[in-house]
DNA sequence: AAATTAATGCAATTGGGTTGCAATTACAAA
DNA sequence: TTTGTAATTGCAACCCAATTGCATTAATTT
């Protein structure tokens, strides 16, 4: 299981989350919220909010982990499969609310799957 | 530009490649020739040979990267846009000789995509 | 209010990946 | 073939994200 206890870390990180509706890296969070709390208890603070299925992870282009809270986060849709958006220009990540059509595949059976896109966002296109 | 000589050491790697159509994950490879040669070199093997186009590259379910030799590869097809599989059994990782239809997203340009499926291959799966 | 135990801070550690530099070796030119 | 030179390699040190162990703190239960 996940949170047990509402501390002022869970409620800090969680803060971050409901104000803006993007993903942010481990390492940039650990950054915002450097004068509050220890790295570790970040890392520690993210599992579990994830085990509850508040947020969810994926790994960005740049092989760092990313969190985000969106739409479709709960603790049943723990392995989301919506798709996520790098720009490459000013590196933010987005979570699409798209569904993207996987062909079946031959005497394989697909549980999940980590669809990253990489491009230009809709501030950088302009 | 990438590989300019043909020493020892790059005949070692490539050949694992050409042995067996699978990806493998640098870590595996720097322990399959660790009696033969230093990880640095194997690190700088696989970016010459990548940017040759000889081999390419991506991020396992793992955070590991990963490199395969497939048959798209090429010096001109140099960011493979076909999915990855890897199976939460046995670990393996495969390419998977398909094309994702992308649905093209409002305002957004997608320069490449970074797909990898989860699940059980071949196998695993029987 | 006291007891219990989850949560945190801190320092040390792990592990993938990189860097600087000296030594080696492939290859071309003589 | 020998020599020059520049690519390649080995090695040690380093970088940085992430994890671990343990003592301390604080949220919840009674």
């Amino acid at each position: 299981m996940g949170i047990i206890r509402k501390t002022k870390a869970v409620a800090t990180v969680l803060q971050i989350f409901e104000e803006k509706d993007e993903a942010k890296s481990v390492v940039h969070l650990i950054e915002l919220v450097k004068d509050k709390m220890n790295k570790t208890t970040v890392y520690r603070i993210l599992d579990r909010l994830e085990q509850d299925g508040a947020i969810h992870s994926f790994n960005g282009k740049d092989g760092l982990k990313w969190y985000a809270k969106c739409e479709g986060c709960s603790a049943s849709h723990h392995s989301d499969k919506h798709p996520h958006f790098q720009c490459t220009k000013c590196d933010k990540v987005e979570c699409l609310p798209l569904e993207i059509k996987i062909p079946s595949i031959k005497n394989h059976k697909v549980d999940s799957t980590d669809i990253l896109l990489i491009g230009q966002c809709e501030v950088c296109c302009a």
